[in-house]
Parts: structure tokens; C-alpha cells; sequence
DNA sequence: ATTGACCTTATAGCGACTATATAGTTTTAA
DNA sequence: TTAAAACTATATAGTCGCTATAAGGTCAAT
């Protein structure tokens, strides 16, 4: 199995799994003779891994952490489990962070009516006053 | 003011201010013989104004956009207040992709208790099936 | 013989900084 | 007075996860 195939199989660009090789995520695969990779099935199961992981959007590094789990199948999987822990708090305290943002810029939107110049607008002056509590 | 003051009176470091500089968000101040740039208040103004923009997340070709309404104040307001409405929904829509993940990732966390041999971790099999509705 | 689809590497770009290297200037203190 | 510390300058590269481009080699079909 050749790049493209890989790639249409798992709904990968081509380049994205060369990149994933470069970053050590994806193992090299073997060459013909004339240079091309050959993949095998370990390999679509390992990039479609990967892609799962990034739906989740875990980062490479924790890919990559994932990967070193998978790597001592005896150990305790505590580890494993604490890294989807913080993951969660990273996106939790994303979301927490995103909810105040769109309270601040409702709040801002509210001092504007349409229609006034832009002297006068209420969304600029609001930003200019600096009447925001930072953060 | 030279550059030093200018970065601690606003809370930003001086590589920040050179870099809004290059991308033309900061108009190029006065140079002293040395070379040293110097500051008018007029310039602080404009620098807080943009770190309240970054603050609530606004880019910095949203950004400057604002910067082309607030040269025509004559003008109406309604593309300004448009603009904020697009960066609202912008929000709004990151906050919805988010929670949608954090779902999944709860989901897949309640997979595994802890003290498993990572062979059997309940998270790194949730991964590795791809039981996963996508996006 | 040439088109077209595929493959290769190398390099640069995105956004918004941040860090490093190297060098010149000013200020402070021993 | 001189040496160190603190400040300034430019240029360049790194962050992250790709994506795009350039310039070329390979292969099958027309
Ligand atoms: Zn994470
Ligand atoms: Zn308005
Ligand atoms: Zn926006
Ligand atoms: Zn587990």
C-alpha cells in the first residue's frame, strides 16, 4: 500500500502523514525501489489511532505519551488515565475561560444600537475605556 | 518614553510592541540619535487599545480593521458592530465544538477505573476502536 | 512521445507571539 | 575611571499542526 492509499483510506492528506513520520509519530515505512513507502495494515491502524487522538484534541505530545503507554502493555494504566484527566481540565478550563469571553463581548455588543457613527459607537468606546475587567 | 517604559506602563514585553510595529498595527514612533524609539501617550493609548482587543480575543486583522473604521468616524458603525457580532459567533461556536469534546472525553474517561494493566485500559481500547461519533 | 497521476525532497507560510544571538548605548556603582 | 548592569537595536529561529509551493523523479495509459 502505497501514500495515497494510506491517506484516502484513514482521510488524511498525504503530507500530513509524511509530517507525522518527520515527528517520529508514525514509524517509517518500508521503500520500494524506487523510493515510494510502503505501508502496511499495522500502519493504518496506527495513523487512524492518531487521527482519533486529534478529534480528541490531544496534542502530538500527548500522542506521543499515548504511544510510550501502548509501548509497556504490563504496566498500570494509571498514567493513561491521568493524562485524559488533565486533558479534560485543559478543555474544561478552555470552555470556562471562552464563557466569560462571550459574556464581556455580549455585554460590550449591548452598548451599541445600529446606525450611529462610528464616534459614536458604544462597541468602541467600550473597548477604548478599557471598562473591562481583565482577564 | 522610550520602548522599556512604554512595554511596562501597558503590561507587554518589548518584543510584542517591535512585532505589532512590523505588522503596521502600532504606527513607527520617533527615533533618538542612538536610534532608541520614543513614545507619546498617544502611543500608549493605542497600545492598550489593542491589548484589549487581544483580550477579548479579537485577531490582530480584526483588529486592525477596527483601526480602519476609527480612521472614518464619520462613517456608520454598523460594520463595527458587525464585526463583534461575527467574533461573538466565532466564540460561540469554539464554546459548542468544545463542549461536544468534552462529552467525549467524559465518556471515554468512565471507560476505565484505574489500576488496570494498560492492556486493558478501557480509555486506550475506547480510542483504539473508534467508537467515537466523529467530529 | 506525451499526458496525467502519482511519488520524492526541500522550503516557506499560517497566527501571535517568544526566545536567542549579537551588538551598541546608557546608567549605576565600586 | 572603569566595569558591570540594564537597556536598546536588528536579525533569525522556534512554537503548533498542519498546508502550500516548488522542482523534480516514476509509472501507466493514450
Ligand atoms: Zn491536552
Ligand atoms: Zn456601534
Ligand atoms: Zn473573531
Ligand atoms: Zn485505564
Amino acid at each position: 500500500m502505497r501514500i495515497g492509499q494510506l491517506a484516502q483510506s484513514v482521510g488524511v492528506d498525504t503530507q500530513t502523514i509524511r509530517f507525522y513520520e518527520r515527528q517520529g509519530l508514525l514509524p517509517p515505512p518500508g521503500r520500494q525501489e524506487n523510493g515510494y513507502r510502503v505501508y502496511t495494515e499495522k500502519h493504518v491502524e496506527r495513523l487512524a489511532f492518531i487521527r482519533r487522538c486529534r478529534i480528541l484534541d490531544l496534542s502530538l505530545a500527548e500522542i506521543h505519551e499515548l504511544k510510550r503507554y501502548q509501548d509497556a502493555p504490563h504496566q498500570s494504566c494509571t498514567a493513561v488515565n491521568a493524562l485524559l484527566d488533565d486533558h479534560i481540565s485543559h478543555v474544561r478550563s478552555q470552555i470556562t475561560a471562552l464563557q466569560a469571553l462571550e459574556k464581556q463581548l455580549v455585554s460590550l455588543r449591548a452598548r451599541c444600537n445600529d446606525d450611529r457613527e462610528v464616534k459614536a459607537c458604544g462597541v468602541l468606546a467600550g473597548i477604548s475605556e478599557g471598562s473591562m475587567h481583565q482577564q
